[in-house]
DNA sequence: GAATTCTCGACCGTTTTCTTCGAAAATTTG
DNA sequence: CAAATTTTCGAAGAAAACGGTCGAGAATTC
Protein backbone atom coordinates (compact mmCIF):
# COMPACT_ATOMS: atom_id res chain seq x y z
CA UNK A 1 0.00 0.00 0.00
CA UNK A 2 3.06 2.19 0.51
CA UNK A 3 4.52 1.62 -2.30
CA UNK A 4 1.66 1.74 -4.29
CA UNK A 5 2.22 5.67 -5.60
CA UNK A 6 5.83 3.98 -6.47
CA UNK A 7 5.09 1.41 -8.66
CA UNK A 8 2.51 3.90 -10.65
CA UNK A 9 5.75 5.50 -11.02
CA UNK A 10 8.11 2.57 -11.97
CA UNK A 11 5.51 2.42 -14.44
CA UNK A 12 4.98 5.80 -15.91
CA UNK A 13 8.92 5.34 -16.50
CA UNK A 14 9.43 2.25 -17.90
CA UNK A 15 7.00 2.50 -20.43
CA UNK A 16 7.69 6.15 -21.16
CA UNK A 17 11.32 4.81 -22.63
CA UNK A 18 9.46 2.02 -24.96
CA UNK A 19 6.55 4.49 -25.81
CA UNK A 20 9.84 7.04 -26.88
CA UNK A 21 11.04 4.37 -28.76
CA UNK A 22 8.39 2.62 -30.72
CA UNK A 23 5.18 5.61 -30.37
CA UNK A 24 1.99 4.74 -29.01
CA UNK A 25 0.77 2.23 -30.98
CA UNK A 26 3.94 0.10 -31.83
CA UNK A 27 3.82 -0.28 -27.73
CA UNK A 28 2.38 -2.92 -26.76
CA UNK A 29 1.25 -3.80 -23.47
CA UNK A 30 2.96 -7.00 -23.50
CA UNK A 31 6.40 -5.63 -24.41
CA UNK A 32 5.29 -3.13 -20.78
CA UNK A 33 4.62 -6.08 -18.94
CA UNK A 34 7.30 -8.04 -19.98
CA UNK A 35 9.61 -4.88 -19.30
CA UNK A 36 8.52 -4.70 -16.13
CA UNK A 37 8.60 -8.16 -15.55
CA UNK A 38 5.01 -8.61 -14.46
CA UNK A 39 1.72 -10.21 -15.75
CA UNK A 40 -0.10 -8.04 -18.57
CA UNK A 41 -3.40 -7.91 -16.86
CA UNK A 42 -1.51 -6.36 -13.38
CA UNK A 43 -0.93 -3.57 -14.99
CA UNK A 44 -4.53 -2.89 -15.13
CA UNK A 45 -4.65 -2.69 -11.66
CA UNK A 46 -2.50 0.40 -11.37
CA UNK A 47 -3.68 1.95 -14.49
CA UNK A 48 -6.78 1.89 -16.09
CA UNK A 49 -5.76 1.63 -20.04
CA UNK A 50 -2.65 1.93 -22.02
CA UNK A 51 -3.88 5.78 -22.86
CA UNK A 52 -4.34 6.29 -19.16
CA UNK A 53 -0.25 5.20 -18.83
CA UNK A 54 -0.08 7.25 -22.04
CA UNK A 55 -1.14 10.30 -20.49
CA UNK A 56 0.53 9.95 -17.54
CA UNK A 57 3.98 9.92 -19.48
CA UNK A 58 3.52 12.41 -21.32
CA UNK A 59 3.04 14.54 -18.26
CA UNK A 60 6.23 12.97 -16.95
CA UNK A 61 7.90 14.03 -19.71
CA UNK A 62 6.62 17.63 -19.99
CA UNK A 63 7.75 18.31 -16.17
CA UNK A 64 11.12 16.98 -16.49
CA UNK A 65 11.26 19.16 -19.69
CA UNK A 66 10.45 22.02 -17.52
CA UNK A 67 12.75 21.42 -14.99
CA UNK A 68 15.41 21.03 -17.71
CA UNK A 69 14.63 24.12 -18.63
CA UNK A 70 14.81 26.26 -15.47
CA UNK A 71 17.75 24.69 -14.32
CA UNK A 72 20.08 24.93 -18.07
CA UNK A 73 19.04 28.71 -17.68
CA UNK A 74 19.96 29.08 -14.09
CA UNK A 75 23.43 27.23 -14.69
CA UNK A 76 24.48 30.69 -16.61
CA UNK A 77 24.86 34.29 -16.10
CA UNK A 78 24.94 36.45 -19.27
CA UNK A 79 21.70 36.87 -21.22
CA UNK A 80 23.22 35.90 -24.31
CA UNK A 81 24.13 32.19 -22.55
CA UNK A 82 20.66 31.70 -21.47
CA UNK A 83 18.94 32.30 -24.58
CA UNK A 84 21.52 29.74 -25.87
CA UNK A 85 21.24 27.37 -23.09
CA UNK A 86 17.47 27.35 -23.60
CA UNK A 87 17.39 27.59 -27.16
CA UNK A 88 19.50 24.40 -27.07
CA UNK A 89 18.11 21.97 -24.35
CA UNK A 90 14.29 22.75 -25.74
CA UNK A 91 15.09 21.41 -29.04
CA UNK A 92 17.46 18.77 -27.81
CA UNK A 93 14.86 17.57 -25.86
CA UNK A 94 11.92 17.98 -28.56
CA UNK A 95 13.82 15.52 -30.74
CA UNK A 96 13.06 13.12 -27.67
CA UNK A 97 9.70 13.56 -27.61
CA UNK A 98 9.13 13.88 -31.57
CA UNK A 99 8.38 10.45 -31.28
CA UNK A 100 5.27 10.74 -29.16
CA UNK A 101 3.98 12.85 -31.35
CA UNK A 102 4.76 10.96 -34.61
CA UNK A 103 2.81 7.88 -32.39
CA UNK A 104 -0.33 10.28 -32.22
CA UNK A 105 -0.64 11.64 -35.62
CA UNK A 106 -1.27 8.55 -37.51
CA UNK A 107 -4.62 9.21 -37.47
CA UNK A 108 -5.92 9.42 -33.92
CA UNK A 109 -5.98 12.80 -33.17
CA UNK A 110 -9.37 12.56 -32.06
CA UNK A 111 -8.93 11.29 -28.32
CA UNK A 112 -5.62 12.92 -27.71
CA UNK A 113 -7.20 16.34 -27.18
CA UNK A 114 -5.01 15.94 -23.78
CA UNK A 115 -1.89 16.56 -25.45
CA UNK A 116 -3.11 20.20 -26.78
CA UNK A 117 -3.91 20.98 -23.60
CA UNK A 118 -0.63 20.46 -22.60
CA UNK A 119 0.93 22.29 -25.28
CA UNK A 120 -1.07 25.18 -25.00
CA UNK A 121 0.13 25.37 -21.93
CA UNK A 122 3.59 25.14 -22.12
CA UNK A 123 3.64 27.45 -24.92
CA UNK A 124 2.44 30.16 -22.38
CA UNK A 125 5.07 29.20 -19.97
CA UNK A 126 7.75 29.28 -22.58
CA UNK A 127 6.25 32.28 -24.09
CA UNK A 128 6.88 33.72 -20.34
CA UNK A 129 10.27 32.52 -20.03
CA UNK A 130 11.69 33.88 -23.38
CA UNK A 131 10.11 37.37 -22.11
CA UNK A 132 12.18 37.27 -19.14
CA UNK A 133 15.13 36.26 -20.64
CA UNK A 134 14.94 38.93 -23.38
CA UNK A 135 13.89 41.85 -20.62
CA UNK A 136 16.57 41.06 -18.08
CA UNK A 137 18.84 41.49 -21.12
CA UNK A 138 17.86 44.39 -21.84
CA UNK A 139 18.18 45.81 -18.85
CA UNK A 140 21.89 44.42 -18.56
CA UNK A 141 22.00 46.62 -22.07
CA UNK A 142 22.91 43.44 -23.91
CA UNK A 143 20.09 42.78 -26.32
CA UNK A 144 18.29 45.37 -27.96
CA UNK A 145 14.87 44.82 -27.22
CA UNK A 146 11.96 47.39 -26.81
CA UNK A 147 9.12 45.13 -26.84
CA UNK A 148 10.07 42.11 -24.77
CA UNK A 149 6.54 40.57 -25.61
CA UNK A 150 6.80 40.64 -29.31
CA UNK A 151 10.06 39.39 -29.06
CA UNK A 152 9.60 36.41 -27.49
CA UNK A 153 6.76 35.65 -29.31
CA UNK A 154 9.09 36.07 -32.09
CA UNK A 155 11.46 33.30 -31.21
CA UNK A 156 8.88 31.05 -29.89
CA UNK A 157 7.74 31.11 -33.65
CA UNK A 158 11.08 30.56 -34.89
CA UNK A 159 11.53 27.51 -32.47
CA UNK A 160 8.20 25.97 -33.87
CA UNK A 161 9.42 26.18 -37.02
CA UNK A 162 12.43 24.10 -35.92
CA UNK A 163 10.02 21.58 -34.42
CA UNK A 164 8.18 20.84 -38.59
CA UNK A 165 11.02 18.91 -39.55
CA UNK A 166 10.92 16.57 -36.54
CA UNK A 167 7.46 15.60 -37.22
CA UNK A 168 7.59 14.67 -41.27
CA UNK A 169 11.15 14.06 -41.55
CA UNK A 170 12.99 11.20 -39.12
CA UNK A 171 16.41 12.33 -38.90
CA UNK A 172 17.42 15.62 -39.98
CA UNK A 173 21.11 15.13 -38.64
CA UNK A 174 22.22 18.66 -39.29
CA UNK A 175 19.60 20.18 -36.56
CA UNK A 176 22.64 21.03 -34.20
CA UNK A 177 24.14 23.28 -37.25
CA UNK A 178 20.85 25.01 -38.13
CA UNK A 179 20.40 25.65 -34.54
CA UNK A 180 23.75 27.67 -34.66
CA UNK A 181 22.94 29.66 -37.37
CA UNK A 182 19.27 30.43 -36.30
CA UNK A 183 20.64 31.30 -32.85
CA UNK A 184 23.35 33.48 -34.81
CA UNK A 185 20.75 35.31 -36.93
CA UNK A 186 19.11 35.92 -33.71
CA UNK A 187 22.25 37.52 -31.90
CA UNK A 188 23.11 39.47 -34.45
CA UNK A 189 19.88 41.13 -35.07
CA UNK A 190 19.37 41.58 -31.08
CA UNK A 191 22.65 42.27 -29.91
CA UNK A 192 24.24 45.94 -29.28
CA UNK A 193 26.83 46.27 -32.06
CA UNK B 1 10.10 -2.02 -67.76
CA UNK B 2 13.49 -0.37 -67.78
CA UNK B 3 12.79 0.91 -64.18
CA UNK B 4 11.60 -2.39 -62.46
CA UNK B 5 15.15 -2.80 -60.88
CA UNK B 6 15.16 0.57 -60.12
CA UNK B 7 11.81 0.31 -58.58
CA UNK B 8 12.78 -2.72 -56.62
CA UNK B 9 16.05 -0.59 -55.46
CA UNK B 10 14.06 2.03 -54.29
CA UNK B 11 11.57 -0.14 -52.19
CA UNK B 12 14.51 -1.42 -50.41
CA UNK B 13 16.03 1.95 -49.56
CA UNK B 14 12.58 2.95 -48.05
CA UNK B 15 11.57 0.02 -45.92
CA UNK B 16 15.32 -0.21 -45.20
CA UNK B 17 14.56 2.86 -43.64
CA UNK B 18 11.63 1.86 -41.39
CA UNK B 19 12.76 -1.41 -40.83
CA UNK B 20 15.77 -0.54 -38.96
CA UNK B 21 13.52 1.95 -36.60
CA UNK B 22 11.35 -0.33 -36.16
CA UNK B 23 12.44 -4.04 -36.69
CA UNK B 24 10.60 -6.60 -38.94
CA UNK B 25 7.70 -7.12 -37.01
CA UNK B 26 6.49 -3.48 -35.84
CA UNK B 27 7.16 -2.54 -39.45
CA UNK B 28 4.08 -3.10 -41.23
CA UNK B 29 3.14 -3.22 -45.00
CA UNK B 30 0.99 -0.10 -44.72
CA UNK B 31 3.49 1.79 -44.12
CA UNK B 32 6.02 1.03 -46.33
CA UNK B 33 3.29 1.76 -49.19
CA UNK B 34 2.48 4.80 -47.44
CA UNK B 35 6.41 6.51 -47.13
CA UNK B 36 6.72 4.73 -51.20
CA UNK B 37 3.35 6.69 -51.83
CA UNK B 38 1.78 3.64 -53.29
CA UNK B 39 -0.46 1.28 -52.60
CA UNK B 40 0.32 -1.59 -50.83
CA UNK B 41 -0.79 -4.68 -53.04
CA UNK B 42 1.26 -2.76 -55.91
CA UNK B 43 4.23 -3.58 -53.70
CA UNK B 44 3.67 -7.51 -54.16
CA UNK B 45 4.05 -6.42 -58.12
CA UNK B 46 7.69 -5.90 -56.89
CA UNK B 47 8.20 -8.49 -53.97
CA UNK B 48 6.29 -11.77 -52.88
CA UNK B 49 6.27 -11.29 -49.36
CA UNK B 50 7.23 -8.81 -46.23
CA UNK B 51 10.27 -11.61 -45.51
CA UNK B 52 11.34 -11.18 -49.05
CA UNK B 53 11.46 -7.31 -48.90
CA UNK B 54 13.51 -7.95 -45.50
CA UNK B 55 16.12 -10.33 -46.55
CA UNK B 56 17.05 -7.72 -49.90
CA UNK B 57 17.08 -5.37 -46.91
CA UNK B 58 19.73 -7.01 -45.07
CA UNK B 59 21.50 -8.07 -47.99
CA UNK B 60 21.78 -5.11 -49.31
CA UNK B 61 22.79 -3.32 -45.95
CA UNK B 62 25.48 -5.91 -45.43
CA UNK B 63 27.18 -4.87 -48.71
CA UNK B 64 26.89 -1.38 -47.26
CA UNK B 65 28.75 -1.92 -44.28
CA UNK B 66 31.17 -4.14 -46.27
CA UNK B 67 31.98 -0.93 -48.89
CA UNK B 68 32.30 1.29 -45.77
CA UNK B 69 34.95 -0.94 -43.84
CA UNK B 70 36.99 -0.81 -46.97
CA UNK B 71 36.69 2.68 -47.44
CA UNK B 72 37.33 2.95 -44.28
CA UNK B 73 40.61 1.41 -44.20
CA UNK B 74 41.63 2.77 -47.73
CA UNK B 75 41.32 6.11 -46.42
CA UNK B 76 44.61 5.69 -43.95
CA UNK B 77 47.89 4.64 -44.67
CA UNK B 78 49.32 3.41 -41.07
CA UNK B 79 48.11 -0.02 -39.74
CA UNK B 80 47.30 1.30 -36.70
CA UNK B 81 44.80 3.76 -37.83
CA UNK B 82 43.65 1.20 -40.13
CA UNK B 83 42.44 -1.06 -37.23
CA UNK B 84 41.26 2.09 -35.49
CA UNK B 85 39.12 2.94 -38.66
CA UNK B 86 37.98 -0.42 -39.43
CA UNK B 87 37.34 -1.30 -35.63
CA UNK B 88 34.87 2.33 -35.52
CA UNK B 89 32.78 1.94 -38.70
CA UNK B 90 32.45 -1.84 -37.74
CA UNK B 91 30.65 -1.06 -34.46
CA UNK B 92 29.26 2.18 -35.32
CA UNK B 93 27.30 0.56 -38.04
CA UNK B 94 26.49 -2.57 -35.61
CA UNK B 95 24.78 -0.22 -33.36
CA UNK B 96 22.59 0.78 -36.75
CA UNK B 97 22.11 -2.80 -37.46
CA UNK B 98 21.18 -3.98 -34.07
CA UNK B 99 17.45 -3.45 -34.95
CA UNK B 100 17.21 -5.57 -37.31
CA UNK B 101 18.60 -8.12 -35.03
CA UNK B 102 16.26 -7.51 -32.11
CA UNK B 103 13.29 -7.64 -34.93
CA UNK B 104 14.41 -11.35 -35.48
CA UNK B 105 15.26 -12.52 -32.01
CA UNK B 106 12.02 -12.47 -30.75
CA UNK B 107 10.71 -15.29 -31.17
CA UNK B 108 11.00 -16.26 -34.77
CA UNK B 109 14.39 -17.25 -35.47
CA UNK B 110 13.20 -20.56 -37.16
CA UNK B 111 12.04 -18.83 -40.87
CA UNK B 112 15.55 -16.31 -40.95
CA UNK B 113 18.52 -18.93 -41.22
CA UNK B 114 19.42 -16.88 -44.27
CA UNK B 115 20.68 -14.06 -42.02
CA UNK B 116 22.92 -16.75 -40.49
CA UNK B 117 24.42 -17.41 -43.88
CA UNK B 118 25.07 -13.68 -44.40
CA UNK B 119 26.51 -13.61 -41.01
CA UNK B 120 28.79 -16.99 -41.38
CA UNK B 121 30.35 -15.50 -44.99
CA UNK B 122 31.12 -11.68 -43.35
CA UNK B 123 32.76 -13.77 -40.98
CA UNK B 124 34.64 -14.83 -42.90
CA UNK B 125 35.66 -12.05 -44.73
CA UNK B 126 36.05 -10.51 -41.64
CA UNK B 127 38.81 -12.70 -40.74
CA UNK B 128 40.40 -11.84 -43.81
CA UNK B 129 40.31 -8.52 -43.61
CA UNK B 130 41.85 -8.55 -40.23
CA UNK B 131 44.15 -10.65 -40.78
CA UNK B 132 45.62 -8.53 -43.73
CA UNK B 133 45.97 -5.74 -41.34
CA UNK B 134 47.74 -7.21 -38.62
CA UNK B 135 49.99 -9.25 -41.34
CA UNK B 136 51.28 -5.76 -43.32
CA UNK B 137 50.94 -4.34 -39.46
CA UNK B 138 53.61 -7.06 -38.33
CA UNK B 139 55.63 -6.69 -42.15
CA UNK B 140 56.00 -2.65 -41.63
CA UNK B 141 56.92 -3.71 -37.88
CA UNK B 142 54.10 -1.71 -36.14
CA UNK B 143 52.62 -4.47 -34.73
CA UNK B 144 54.54 -7.15 -33.02
CA UNK B 145 52.30 -10.19 -34.31
CA UNK B 146 53.80 -13.37 -35.18
CA UNK B 147 50.19 -15.55 -36.22
CA UNK B 148 48.21 -12.95 -37.87
CA UNK B 149 45.35 -15.77 -38.33
CA UNK B 150 45.35 -17.07 -34.31
CA UNK B 151 45.73 -13.03 -33.38
CA UNK B 152 42.64 -11.97 -36.11
CA UNK B 153 40.53 -14.61 -34.26
CA UNK B 154 41.70 -13.01 -30.94
CA UNK B 155 40.49 -9.44 -32.50
CA UNK B 156 37.13 -10.80 -34.09
CA UNK B 157 36.07 -12.50 -30.70
CA UNK B 158 36.75 -9.27 -29.02
CA UNK B 159 34.44 -7.09 -31.36
CA UNK B 160 31.99 -10.02 -31.20
CA UNK B 161 31.85 -9.81 -27.44
CA UNK B 162 31.34 -5.72 -27.98
CA UNK B 163 28.20 -6.88 -30.10
CA UNK B 164 26.41 -8.71 -27.35
CA UNK B 165 24.86 -5.76 -25.20
CA UNK B 166 23.66 -4.37 -28.57
CA UNK B 167 21.71 -7.15 -28.29
CA UNK B 168 20.12 -7.14 -25.39
CA UNK B 169 20.26 -3.62 -23.37
CA UNK B 170 18.75 -1.32 -25.94
CA UNK B 171 21.35 1.85 -25.59
CA UNK B 172 24.75 0.93 -23.84
CA UNK B 173 25.54 4.55 -24.14
CA UNK B 174 29.31 3.91 -22.96
CA UNK B 175 29.87 2.32 -26.24
CA UNK B 176 32.24 4.63 -27.84
CA UNK B 177 34.22 4.73 -24.51
CA UNK B 178 34.80 1.01 -24.16
CA UNK B 179 35.70 0.85 -27.78
CA UNK B 180 38.37 3.40 -26.76
CA UNK B 181 39.61 1.47 -23.81
CA UNK B 182 39.80 -2.16 -26.12
CA UNK B 183 41.86 -0.03 -29.08
CA UNK B 184 44.07 1.25 -26.26
CA UNK B 185 44.36 -2.21 -24.64
CA UNK B 186 44.38 -4.23 -28.10
CA UNK B 187 47.32 -1.76 -29.19
CA UNK B 188 49.15 -1.61 -25.81
CA UNK B 189 49.64 -5.45 -26.27
CA UNK B 190 50.35 -5.42 -29.90
CA UNK B 191 52.81 -2.29 -30.64
CA UNK B 192 56.24 -2.43 -30.44
CA UNK B 193 57.42 -0.83 -27.25
C1' DG C 1 -6.03 -0.71 -80.78
C1' DA C 2 -4.40 -4.84 -78.93
C1' DA C 3 -1.00 -6.52 -75.56
C1' DT C 4 1.59 -5.90 -71.76
C1' DT C 5 2.98 -3.70 -67.68
C1' DC C 6 1.74 -1.67 -63.59
C1' DT C 7 -1.53 0.15 -59.85
C1' DC C 8 -5.10 -0.16 -56.72
C1' DG C 9 -9.33 -0.81 -53.71
C1' DA C 10 -11.92 -4.31 -51.67
C1' DC C 11 -11.66 -8.20 -49.25
C1' DC C 12 -10.27 -12.72 -46.55
C1' DG C 13 -8.44 -15.56 -42.93
C1' DT C 14 -5.33 -15.26 -39.32
C1' DT C 15 -2.93 -13.21 -35.76
C1' DT C 16 -2.29 -9.63 -32.56
C1' DT C 17 -3.77 -6.63 -29.07
C1' DC C 18 -6.31 -4.41 -25.46
C1' DT C 19 -9.06 -5.35 -21.88
C1' DT C 20 -11.96 -8.10 -18.54
C1' DC C 21 -12.77 -11.51 -15.07
C1' DG C 22 -12.38 -14.57 -11.47
C1' DA C 23 -9.47 -16.93 -8.81
C1' DA C 24 -5.17 -17.59 -6.50
C1' DA C 25 -0.99 -15.65 -4.06
C1' DA C 26 0.74 -12.39 -0.91
C1' DT C 27 0.27 -9.26 2.60
C1' DT C 28 -1.99 -6.89 6.26
C1' DT C 29 -5.11 -6.66 9.96
C1' DG C 30 -7.80 -8.19 13.86
C1' DC D 1 -3.88 -18.09 12.93
C1' DA D 2 -7.73 -16.78 10.21
C1' DA D 3 -10.28 -13.31 8.11
C1' DA D 4 -9.87 -9.32 5.20
C1' DT D 5 -7.56 -6.78 1.98
C1' DT D 6 -4.28 -5.99 -1.48
C1' DT D 7 -1.85 -7.49 -5.43
C1' DT D 8 -0.79 -10.75 -9.22
C1' DC D 9 -1.89 -13.51 -12.99
C1' DG D 10 -3.57 -16.94 -16.72
C1' DA D 11 -7.30 -17.61 -19.64
C1' DA D 12 -10.34 -15.79 -22.75
C1' DG D 13 -13.09 -12.60 -25.65
C1' DA D 14 -14.12 -9.05 -28.80
C1' DA D 15 -12.33 -6.07 -31.96
C1' DA D 16 -8.78 -4.35 -34.73
C1' DA D 17 -4.70 -4.88 -37.48
C1' DC D 18 -2.04 -7.32 -40.50
C1' DG D 19 -0.07 -9.86 -44.54
C1' DG D 20 -1.47 -11.30 -48.56
C1' DT D 21 -4.89 -12.22 -52.82
C1' DC D 22 -7.71 -11.04 -56.73
C1' DG D 23 -9.69 -9.02 -60.47
C1' DA D 24 -10.52 -4.86 -62.64
C1' DG D 25 -8.89 -0.98 -64.61
C1' DA D 26 -5.01 2.77 -65.78
C1' DA D 27 -0.83 3.53 -68.17
C1' DT D 28 2.44 2.30 -71.31
C1' DT D 29 4.40 -0.20 -75.12
C1' DC D 30 4.19 -2.24 -79.46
Amino acid sequence: MVNKEEFRKKIIVTSGQIFSRYGFKKTTMDEIARALKMGKSSIYYYYKSKEEIFEAVVLHEANILRNDLTTAIKSVESPGDKMRNYVFVRMKSFEKLSNYYNAIFDKNLDHFDFIEAIRAKYDREELAILRLILYHGARKKVFNVTNSEYTALAVQTTLKGLEVPLFWKKRELNIEERLNGILDVLFNGILKK
